[in-house]
DNA sequence: GTCTATAGTCGGATAGAC
DNA sequence: GTCTATCCGACTATAGAC
C-alpha cells in the first residue's frame, strides 16, 4: 500500500520518524480517551509536540492516523504475547496435550493477559480504543481482530477444550472462552466503579495480587466443571 | 433541583413533553454510540423528530440532555431490578440467610443481569454510555453509581458473601463480585469480536440460551470455592 | 411550543514560504 | 520536513417570527 504502514521508529532516527512516532504514541493516548471525534488534530499535534499540518503530511488524513495507531498496538500486542505464543508452540509440537498441561498454559495465559490489562495505567488508553471499536465497527477493528485477539481467542478456546473435555469448535467452548476473559477484561473495562465499591482512588499492589490469585482460582474453578452436569434446572 | 429532572412522558400528554421525551430516547442510542462529541444536536433533533431548538429549551444545552439520558437510564435500571429488590428484602427481613438461598438469589439475580445485557441489541447502547463514563468519568457517572450501580455492588456482593463464607466488606467478596460481573457484561461489551469468533452475524436463541447455562454454571463453581485453598503455588 | 435564520466558534485540511 | 496563514465546512446556541 503506502509507507505509512511502517510505525516505528527506525535504526536511523531521522527526524521525519520520530515526529511520526510521536503521533502515533499521542493517537494511542488521545483516541483512547476521547474516541476519535472527541480528539482534534490540535491535541494531537500539541501532545506530540508536532505541527498540525504533520498529520495530512504523514498519515493522508486524521483518519490515517487512526488506522496507523491500530496497526501500533497489533504490534505492541504480538510482543507482548510473544513469550505464550513460543511456549504453546512448543507444547503443541509433542503432540496432543493433558489437562494439566493445558490448565498450566491457562493460567500462564490468564497471568499474560491480567498483566497486560490489569496492571498500570499505561495500558488502558488502548484499551478503551477497542472497545470502542468493538461497540461500532469500523474497518479499523478487522486491523485488531485479525491482527491479534483471533489468535488469543483460539490459543485460549483450544485450552479450554482441552480442560473440559469438549470440541474447541463448539459454541460452548467458545462462549466460556468469552466468559472468562470478561472476567480479567472487567478489571481495566470497569474500573471506576471498581474503585468506588473498593473506596479506593487506586488499585495498590495487594489488590492487583488478589485480583491475580482470584481470576485464576475463578478460572480452575469454571474449567473443572462441564456444562451439561453443573445442577441446572431443565 | 429543576424540572429537567422528570423524564417520562405523563399522563396529560402534552405536546412538549413527548419532543422532549423523543429527545431523550435519541440520546440514549446517539451518545451510546458515538459518545457524547460524537454526537451532534442535528443527529439528536432528526432522530427524534424534533427541531435543533428544542435542546436547550428543554435541557438547556446539549449537556443538559445528556444528563437527562443518564438519569432516565437510572430510572429504566430501577424498574428493571425491582423483582429482584422486592425478593431480596422480603428475603433479608427473615433474618440472616441461608447459603442455599443466597445462591439461588445469585442465580435469580445473574439472570435478571443477563436479561439486561445479553438479550436483544436495544439496550446495548446505554451500556455502551456507561462504560464511557466508566473510562472517563464525568459528573454523570454519579448519578449512574449513586442512582444504581452502587445498590447492584452492594446485593451481589452480599450474596457472594454468604456462599463464600467472607464478610461482605472484604475486598476479596468485592473483587469478586467485579470478576463475576465481568463475566456477563462481557457478552454486551465485547459482543463484535463474540460474534467473529462464533462466525455468526447475530446470537441465536440457542446461544443465549446457553449463555446463562454458562453464567449460571461458571458462577456456582466460582462460588464453591474459597480462594485460600484454590490450590495456588504460595 | 415550534420554527427559520444566523451569529459565533472550532474543526480538518491545504497552500506555500522557509 | 516543518512552519504560518487561511479556507471552508460543521458545530452549538441564540434571536425572533409565528
Amino acid at each position: 500500500m503506502q509507507p505509512t504502514t511502517k510505525i516505528q521508529p527506525d535504526s536511523h532516527d531521522k527526524r521525519g520518524d520520530s515526529t511520526r512516532f510521536a503521533l502515533i504514541e499521542a493517537g494511542l493516548d488521545l483516541f483512547g480517551e476521547f474516541g476519535f471525534k472527541g480528539t482534534t488534530t490540535r491535541m494531537l499535534s500539541d501532545s506530540a509536540s508536532a505541527n498540525i499540518s504533520a498529520i495530512p503530511y504523514y498519515f493522508g488524513s486524521k483518519k490515517g492516523l487512526y488506522l496507523a495507531v491500530m496497526e501500533y498496538i497489533v504490534e505492541r500486542m504480538q510482543e507482548h504475547f510473544v513469550e505464550v505464543r513460543v511456549v504453546m508452540e512448543k507444547m503443541q509440537r509433542s503432540g496432543p496435550i493433558s489437562r494439566d498441561q493445558a490448565l498450566d498454559a491457562m493460567k500462564m495465559m490468564i497471568q499474560s493477559i491480567a498483566q497486560l490489562f490489569v496492571e498500570s495505567d499505561e495500558p488502558k488508553a488502548w484499551v478503551q480504543l477497542i472497545m470502542r471499536e468493538q461497540a461500532r465497527p469500523t474497518d479499523a477493528f478487522d486491523i485488531i481482530y485479525d491482527g491479534q485477539m483471533k489468535y488469543v481467542q483460539k490459543i485460549f478456546s483450544s485450552l479450554i477444550a482441552v480442560c473440559v473435555y469438549a470440541h474447541q469448535d463448539s459454541d460452548e467452548v467458545k462462549l466460556r472462552c468469552h466468559a472468562l476473559m470478561g472476567q480479567i477484561l472487567i478489571f481495566i473495562l470497569s474500573r471506576e466503579s471498581l474503585l468506588r465499591h473498593l473506596n479506593v482512588r487506586k488499585l495498590t499492589d495487594e489488590h492487583i495480587n488478589l485480583i491475580y490469585k482470584i481470576l485464576i482460582s475463578h478460572a480452575e474453578a469454571c474449567l473443572s466443571i462441564t456444562i451439561s452436569d453443573a445442577g441446572l434446572k431443565k
